[in-house]
DNA sequence: TGTTTATATTGGATCACACCTATATAGGTT
DNA sequence: AACCTATATAGGTGTGATCCAATATAAACA
């Protein structure tokens, strides 16, 4: 349902292929949701056959043909009736806790081994985040007087929230390798 | 993957059946997965089909037979190997921000009604997490001399990550809030 | 008396997604 | 000469998960 949002809140700045579309998620959302190029092709095509985008085929020589997808008023519709709808209530899967939860049988020694391996990783994840942030601040020009406008706002938000994430990780793999002594 | 770990390390404790093992897990590791019923009934049967669980028959009146599920060495070892395995790197999605980020093209006002909602439900989770976390803490009586042993100190962080979790997002909502001017 | 809850298992349908492969050509790299 | 990258689409297969429904009985509740 989400890579439907995606598409085509992606299609409804600019009509894409579906290559397009995968180089866009991973250039723009690829920090809270990431998607297989042939999921992607497959999710494109049930908005088509929904009526949500229409494809025009622009020809191409020594490749396949582009097959641009725009959004329909209806998939407009559609899109504004997703983002509108009730959060639905979330089902967290984390299969870090999970591991956590039960690596206690094993000892000591191995679950600070596992705290270790999520600290790598959530560092990681902060670095990553921190130079997506500073990049898109730097695209603001000192001098620009263009108003800050609500998507490009947004889209920093989800960026800090990644970031606020990944640093309350950090702080609490500190708290949790004190509370083993 | 994760759920066979889950119902593994629930059947190491203790053996139980499809419907025990619901329960335990709404019981225990909810707060970071949840299982559909069906699900379970299949992943067990997976299980048992690999030689990691092993079933005992016990016949009853008026209800289904309890098939007690027990562990097997081999589903220790397949357990512990799972436990040990190098992190997968995760692959988030978020569809509150899957949401966020396209939410600007509707306008201030949705933006702020989806902002609400999102503090409402980090609220709620709060609530539920600390209440669990203090239950936690109360089941340990105070002059209880035994040692805070490992796997009880791990459950407990399991909470703690959810609560942190929870804090970091509503200070971003805060956040994120007056970002909105 | 009728409904709900608890116990216990199982199957069908469908969804979302990941991984791998195939096709086709141009241009650049080793 | 052999390989990699970019462009562009699409199918096969498998996994994990959700939703829904059926079966069967006893006890508790309204």
């Amino acid at each position: 349902m989400s890579l439907k949002i995606a598409l085509l809140g992606i299609l409804d700045l600019a009509p894409m292929t579906g290559y397009d579309l995968k180089k866009s998620i991973e250039a723009s959302v690829a920090h809270f949701w990431s998607a297989d190029q042939s999921q992607i092709y497959r999710t494109l095509a049930a908005l088509v056959s929904d009526g949500l985008a229409d494809v025009e085929v622009i020809p191409q020589e020594g490749r396949p043909d582009r097959r641009e997808h725009h959004i329909t008023s209806a998939g407009r519709t559609a899109l504004g009736d997703w983002l509108r709808a009730p959060l639905e209530p979330e089902t967290s899967h984390d299969a870090f806790l999970m591991r956590l939860f039960f690596v206690g049988t094993l000892g000591v020694p191995a679950t600070r081994a596992l705290l270790r391996a999520r600290r790598g990783q959530a560092t990681a994840m902060l670095a990553a985040l921190r130079s997506v942030a500073e990049q898109e601040q730097a695209h603001r020009e000192p001098d620009d007087r263009a108003p800050d406008d609500l998507g490009r706002r947004l889209r920093f938000a989800t960026l800090r929230n990644g970031i606020l994430h990944a640093e309350a990780e950090l702080a609490w793999l500190v708290e949790t390798k004190e509370a083993l002594g």
